[in-house]
This record gives structure tokens, sequence and C-alpha cells, in this order.
DNA sequence: CGCCAGGCCTGCACGC
DNA sequence: TGCGTGCAGGCCTGGC
């Protein structure tokens, strides 16, 4: 579930309830999560000073004084700040314990999450390493993502979802801003031009900033860190809602498939 | 029961 | 031959 919104979301969350703690011990109830984590976290962390929180794309990246706890929540991962001692529920499966007594909480029922250890530079970590731009910084804009576009023959949509090109937008807002701009999923990105792909930029930063400033979306699992959840799946324009009207025009959303992936659009408004 | 779901790495096939 | 590119499979559980 969670793309960009949601982990900037978690990001915010976590923060302040992480920052200048210090570890007290580790909890891996299940390790078998996209990669197992390593047995020497629970050597590693105890007694580091966390620095700060930050991200990149999807990636949390907890600044641990000298190496880094690098989480990402899959598809259906969450992250929570508990009292010490909050009985775990079955998909709980690990606990940072920090030294004021609360908990840092991953639940991820499908386990595609990853929790990872580097003493290295976070971002040169082999997954971090090959991201894209992240769509909210001030060099991200419609010239960027047409000089990444002259060669490419996979539609726009694909194109957004490429984590080597643009990192955090995944299947939700990439529908939702490609429905802002008014371009159809299926356009091949080469045949777009510089004036649509400053529309398109505009977009994506747009669609995110509202996204998380209505705390993400909330599709099954996904709350906050305090355990709030998101309410933007209730701005969606086409996202889930192939059959219904569109907001703009009231003609039907039209559904679909793109890489295995479902795309949502209006066939009126998006051209 | 089958199918679907917010991610994304890996391996393979293809064309230049 | 090598590289960029583009597919499909796989990892899991839960809900309809």
């Amino acid at each position: 579930m969670p793309e960009l919104p949601e982990v900037e979301i978690t990001r915010r969350g976590l923060e302040p309830h992480l920052t200048g703690r210090r570890v007290a011990g580790v909890t891996v109830r299940n390790p078998n999560l996209r990669w197992p984590v390593a047995p020497e976290l629970s050597a590693r962390l105890p007694g580091r000073l966390v620095r700060g929180v930050s991200r990149r794309g999807k990636y949390l990246l907890v600044d641990c004084s000298g190496g880094w706890l690098i989480l990402h929540l899959g598809m259906s991962g969450s992250l929570r700040i508990l009292p010490a001692a909050s009985p775990p529920g079955k998909h709980d499966h690990f606990d940072l314990a920090l030294d004021d007594g609360t908990l840092l909480r991953l639940r991820d029922p499908r386990r595609f999450g990853a929790v990872l250890w580097t003493e290295t530079d976070a971002l040169r970590h082999p997954l971090l390493a090959g991201l894209g731009i992240e769509p909210l910084s001030p060099e991200f804009g419609g010239d960027w993502i047409y000089r990444q576009t002259r060669a490419r023959t996979a539609s726009i949509k694909q194109v957004l979802m490429d984590g080597r090109v643009v990192a955090g937008v995944g299947n939700i807002y990439a529908n939702e801003a490609l429905f802002r701009a008014g371009i159809r999923p299926q356009t091949p990105a080469r045949r777009i031009g510089r004036k649509r792909y400053g529309i398109l930029a505009d977009a994506v930063r747009e669609t995110l900033r509202l996204a998380i400033a209505a705390g993400g979306s909330t599709l099954r699992d996904f709350v906050g860190s305090d355990g709030a959840p998101g309410y933007f799946q209730q701005q969606y324009g086409v996202y889930g809602r192939a059959g219904l009207p569109c907001p703009h025009c009231g003609r039907p959303i039209a559904e679909v498939r793109q890489g295995q992936r479902s795309t949502c659009y209006c066939p009126r408004c998006q051209t």
C-alpha cells in the first residue's frame, strides 16, 4: 500500500519519537520478510543514538550513529510508536525498543517489507543506489522527465512507476497524477512533449502534496505512526473507480492492465 | 474456490 | 558481444 505519501507520513510521525533517543533493544519475531532480517541487528543496534529519520523513495532511513536501519513497508506494512510492553499481534514482526520505554513496531501481514542494516552510507546501499529523482525535489520538473524519456518505448504510466526514473510513485499516485494532468496512461513516454511534461510534473507534485496533507491513503491496513488512518482515498479521481462517473465529465472511468497492474483513467478527460 | 491487492527484485528474451 | 529495455514470475496474507 504505502507509496511515497504514506512513507512520508510515517517518517514525520516517527521522527520526533526517535530522534535523540538511544536504542535499548531489538526484537525480531519473524525474520522472513522480503529479505531475511540480519541476525547481527540485535548485537549492533543497542546503545546507538538515533540522529534522525529520512526518506528516499519508499525507503525510510533511520540514522543510528555509524549505521543505518533501512525500512521498507512493502505492500502491507505499517510502523507505529507504542508504549512499552504492548502485546504484539500476529503480524508484528519487528520491534525497536527505545530508552524512554517506547517501541517502534513493524506490522506487515504480507511480509513484502524489509528491515535492513548497513554501516556504510545508506544511500549507497544496492537497493537505494539506483533510485531515480525525488519527485518532491526542486530538480524534478517537466524538462527532467522529458530528457529521461527520449529513448523509452514504455508507456508514460510505466515510466512514472519505474523507481529508477522517479522514486516513490506507485500505482495509485501514478493513476491519479495522470488523471490530474489529463494524460492517457498508455501514451508512449517518448511521444509526450516538453509542455505536457511540465503539466505532468506539476500534477505529480500536487497529487503527492495533497495526499500527504490528507494523511495518505488507507485502503485496508495502512495507519500512520500514531495509528491514525489517511483520508486521501476520498479524493481519488480514478483509482478504484472503474465504471463510476469521472469527477470532471461524468463519463464512466475505464480500467485496463499495464504491466500486470490496474490502470484507471477517464477516456474523455485523458488524451 | 479463484482472483485481486498499495512493491519491487530477479531472470529471461529481445533488438540495436 | 554488450547494453538498455521490457515482460513475467515470485515472494506472502487476507478479503471478497
